[in-house]
RNA sequence: GGUCGAUUAGCUCAGUUGGUUAGAGCGCUCGCCUCACAUGCGAGAGGUCCGGGGUUCGAGUCCCUGAUCGACCACCA
């Protein structure tokens, strides 16, 4: 034996080494001229100063089997590493930092601002790749990208400008999201609608003099007055107008008439807009042109004027009435309410739930502003989009999430591109700062003075959408818009694997980019993992504090165990529940699993020594009936196993290789073959057993690999090599089926016979057998099969039940425990003396009564009417025939417990 | 307000197109340190398949309806 290894498998020891010496040997590494088929996963970019949680270790665990996977297949399989610049979250954590030194970032200035960003980059940033080695991800290291690397950035410039070109960007006037705490824009996506328990201000405004209409309520000193409703009181100091329905009779006469603003000194118009619902509250709408999006769009159509009355950080501005000036707009808020009250204007107070966008990163609530921002114009990315899905070039996994994807795109709106931050791809975008001249300049290369007049230009100060960068991914990974070789080889990328959280942000709009500036799809099938949440439902959260870290996991329990247990945890796109109290019961089983597989890799070497792999082939006249099984049975499995991958069937995948190495190799084949193993039954014999080991072993392990590549590669390592094998599965085939082993006979024999054992296991059991003890026992086979089983695996049967003798024959007179199997096998051991006669007694009549109950259940069932003339003639054969077994059972039972009433 | 998921053993989950006695792991009970493995081996107990209707010879599976939990979408101020 070439080294003693320890009975227990120790993850901590293994796994580094393994890693590195797959990428030191550069199995991970992809040849864009290797000619054969590709198989690309681009990775989701993690955010550059990411910490990895589970929800990466899920993702990143399903991306690397697959890639493993189609590896192992002969693909010329890539997976691209990078990470993501996150705009706005990279900057906040940096702006923390400068906080506590108690600065700012207009302390710094912009440009020290980035560089102190860069440096943080450069510090921090490479930890979430050495996390990712940590799971054994097969990433091709020296390909990783960053979105504002160089090439990356040239792309994002490229695709600006074309879109400028081609008017598909645009800048608007208009609402946007904005962030208080972030200054700055974001895109719809990124304001998250949250309920909130809130309040409905009814607020009164009355009419201006002259103005009256039949029905309105008058205030005590005889003003007739309109109701309005609001969630945001601190707005109407920004109202213009009110507006009600045009076809709403109640206020018909008023459409054109004013109204005194409370508060402001102002007076504003009754407008009529179809956006009106007149069943709503009281009909009426404020306007509040310049902090509602919908209110914008009214005033457009009505022409009333916008009054923004924040400044960017939401306090109250110079337009707004003295009184409320630097208020913040909450503060703002309760100062109106009280105003109002204190006027006499507040109607009446609701309590009213409502969805309260809320900044992604921050949290902070979303304010609606009026401002000048960049936009994608959607809808002409977004048909070629829809129509790549409609016709299947795109498929998503599951397939319900297609429609989120589809009603999205369907409804699609323009993407707000800018950001006020410093941190990011700066817009490409350059004014002429000539007063006569005003031109604006779109550019792949930086001007130096304005093309129309020569003058001096001024770039623009924001920065575009991380997202705008991550886009691109599938393509500028490759080298875009250079036609590399990579681009050549690795477009369109095989299989994206993404959380479903990100099918807006950056799924649907890959795939818009990818027909945009590629004509193709970035990829065929998109997989969609569900959320990794606490055992309460919960999702994970640092604020919880009810995460799970996966570094944590991987050093108490080895990256195999957790990549098994994410891997097989869940189906396909539901979400996965782990107790963060209870690693244990999480990830216990998978570190055993590991463990498992160690104990027959020691267990194999020992047996099969140092001597060279003996092939099933030169072996294949010796192989007896377990060899014939479990041969067949790897067969089987591999077919399974590759068609749950294909079927992006995780969790079918894994457990079908779980039980073929656990229940069929490790608890059936290794122990019966034991005994031939130790060469108890001749030379022949135990060639054939060793030929099948190691063959079977050889097996689970390349199915296992994908899964758990850390102890299958330990493992496969120290085995007897095959001539012609690879020194590292990551290199070595993967399992196909083997028809000319596939043994239906042998399988049929091998259920019976551990159908045999497991009843004398279990009469051993009842009866409290010692351990020990040899008991004779008798069997009436159904079958011929089953009789040439048992004689020819004897051995075998007798290691595995502890049987002393087998024998055939009639058990005539004789006192004993009896079993009869689904077959019809009988099965009779000799239990005189050594159990509880009257206990056995009422067992059998217990059994007896539970078969009458079968029969009567079975004869009814047979003597309706409908059931036998409808349905198929083989269900109902098959219910004669099992109603005669049981009759047949019955008889049996009868006579043997006859037998037992006739002892004392 | 819409759309879509989920509800199966104490816990975490499977259950393909409706068809023998609904499965696995963990936990629990009992017996075993059997020379690969006690992170193990063997044998068990444990399930009104969320409730109510319906279709069918037959429903965990299909249809309707209700409940609970969850996700996503939505301009009702």
């Amino acid at each position: 034996m070439a080294e003693a290894l320890p009975p227990q498998y120790s993850p901590q020891e293994n796994e580094a080494p393994l890693y590195r010496g797959w990428e030191e040997q550069g199995f991970f590494h992809a040849d864009a001229h290797s000619g054969r088929p590709a198989y690309v996963i681009p990775i989701p970019p993690p955010n550059v100063t990411a910490r990895l949680h589970m929800g990466h270790g899920l993702n990143n665990t399903v991306q690397d089997l697959l890639v493993r996977w189609r590896r192992m297949q002969g693909r010329e399989a890539l997976w691209i590493p990078g990470s993501d610049h996150a705009g706005i979250a990279t900057q906040n954590v940096v702006e923390r930092q400068l906080a506590k030194e108690g600065k700012t970032r207009d302390d710094l200035g912009r440009e020290a601002f980035v560089e102190r960003v860069w440096e943080f980059v450069r510090d921090t940033g490479g930890q979430i790749y050495d996390q990712l080695r940590a799971i054994g991800s097969s990433l091709d290291w020296p390909r990783a990208r960053f979105t504002l690397d160089e090439g990356l950035s040239r792309a994002v410039r490229e695709v600006f400008v074309r879109l400028y070109e081609k008017e598909l960007i645009y800048r608007g006037h208009r609402i946007i999201h904005w962030c208080p705490r972030c200054l700055t824009a974001l895109s719809d996506e990124e304001a998250e609608p949250e309920e909130t328990q809130g309040k409905l201000w009814h607020l009164r405004y009355p009419l201006a003099d002259g103005a009256d209409a039949p029905g309105l309520p008058r205030l005590p000193d005889g003003r007739p007055y309109l109701v309005v409703a609001t969630t945001r009181p601190e707005t109407m100091l920004g109202d213009t107008a009110v507006a009600v329905h045009p076809d709403d009779e109640r206020y018909r006469a008023l459409v054109g008439k004013m109204l005194d603003l409370p508060l402001t000194g102002r007076q504003i118009p009754v407008v009529a807009d179809g956006y009106v619902d007149p069943e709503f509250g009281s009909g009426a709408v404020k306007i509040t042109p310049a902090h509602d999006p919908n209110d914008f769009e009214v005033a457009q159509r009505t022409g009333v004027p916008a009054i923004d009355v924040m400044t960017p950080d939401a306090t109250m501005s110079d337009a707004a009435p003295e009184a409320f000036r630097g208020l913040d707009r909450f503060e703002a808020r309760r100062a109106v309410v009280q105003a109002f009250d204190e006027a006499g204007l507040l109607e009446k107070t609701e309590e009213h739930t409502h969805a309260v966008p809320h900044c992604y990163r921050c949290g902070t609530i979303v304010e609606p502003r009026l401002s000048d921002q960049w936009f994608v114009r959607m809808a002409p990315l977004a048909a070629p989009a829809l129509e790549a899905y409609r016709d299947g070039r795109v498929r998503f996994h599951p397939e319900r999430f297609g429609k989120t994807y589809e009603h999205w795109l369907e409804n699609i709106r323009d993407w707000c591109i800018s950001r006020q931050l410093w941190w990011g791809h700066r817009i490409p975008v350059w004014y002429c700062e000539s007063a006569e001249c005003r031109e604006t300049v779109v550019a792949r290369e930086d001007p130096d003075a304005c093309p129309t007049c020569g003058g001096a230009l001024r770039q623009d100060p924001d920065v575009l959408d991380t997202w705008f960068s991550s886009w691109l991914w599938p393509f500028s990974t490759l080298g875009w818009p250079e036609e590399t070789e990579d681009l050549k080889a690795f477009y369109p990328n095989s299989t994206l694997v993404s959380g479903q959280d990100i099918i807006f942000f950056w799924i649907a709009r890959m795939i818009m980019a990818g027909l945009e500036f590629r004509g193709e799809v970035p990829f065929r099938d998109v997989y969609l993992t569900g959320m990794v949440r606490d055992h309460l439902g919960r999702k994970m959260s640092k604020s919880l504090g009810n995460g799970i870290d996966p570094l944590d996991v991987v050093e108490r329990f080895g990256a195999d165990a957790l990549r098994y247990t994410v891997a097989t945890g869940a189906g396909a796109g539901m979400d996965q529940y782990l107790n963060y109290q209870d690693l244990e019961q999480a990830f216990g089983p998978g570190r055993n699993f590991a463990n498992k597989l160690w104990n027959a890799g020691r267990f194999a070497l020992m047996t099969l020594g140092d001597d060279d792999r003996i092939a099933v082939e030169d072996v294949r006249g010796s192989l007896e009936l377990t060899d014939r099984w479990i041969l067949s049975r790897l067969s089987k499995a591999a077919g399974e196993v590759t068609q749950a991958l294909e079927r992006f069937r995780f969790q079918d995948a894994g457990l079908a290789a779980y039980e073929f190495f656990w229940g069929e190799l490790a608890d059936w084949y290794l122990e019966a073959a034991k005994p031939r193993l130790y060469g108890d039954l001749g030379e022949a014999s135990a060639r054939a057993a060793k030929a099948t080991l190691a063959e079977a072993l050889d097996g689970a392990l390349r199915l296992l690999h994908p899964i758990m590549p850390f102890i299958t590669e330990a493992v496969w390592q120290r085995l007897p090599r095959a001539a012609g094998d690879p020194p590292s599965l990551m290199v070595a085939r993967w399992p196909e089926p083997r028809p000319d082993w596939e043994d239906d006979a042998a399988e049929a024999a091998m259920e019976e016979l551990r159908a045999v054992i497991g009843a004398v296991r279990n009469i051993r059991q009842e009866y409290g057998i010692q351990p020990g003890a040899r008991v004779p026992l008798w069997a009436h086979p159904a079958s011929d099969d089953l009789r040439a089983v048992l004689e020819t695996s004897e051995r075998a049967l007798q290691d595995l039940a502890r049987v002393g003798e087998l024998s055939f024959g009639q058990a005539n007179g004789e006192v004993g425990a009896s079993a009869v199997l689904r077959s019809g096998t009988e099965l009779f051991v000799p239990l005189a003396g050594v159990i509880d006669l009257e206990k056995e007694r009422g067992r059998l009549r217990g059994e007896l009564q539970r078969l009458e109950g079968q029969i009567g259940g079975q004869e009814k069932k047979l003597g309706n009417e409908s059931f036998v003339s409808r349905a198929p003639a083989e269900v109902v054969e098959k219910e004669r025939e099992k109603l005669a077994s049981f009759r047949e059972q019955r008889e049996k039972l009868a006579a043997k417990l006859a037998a037992l009433e006739g002892v004392s």
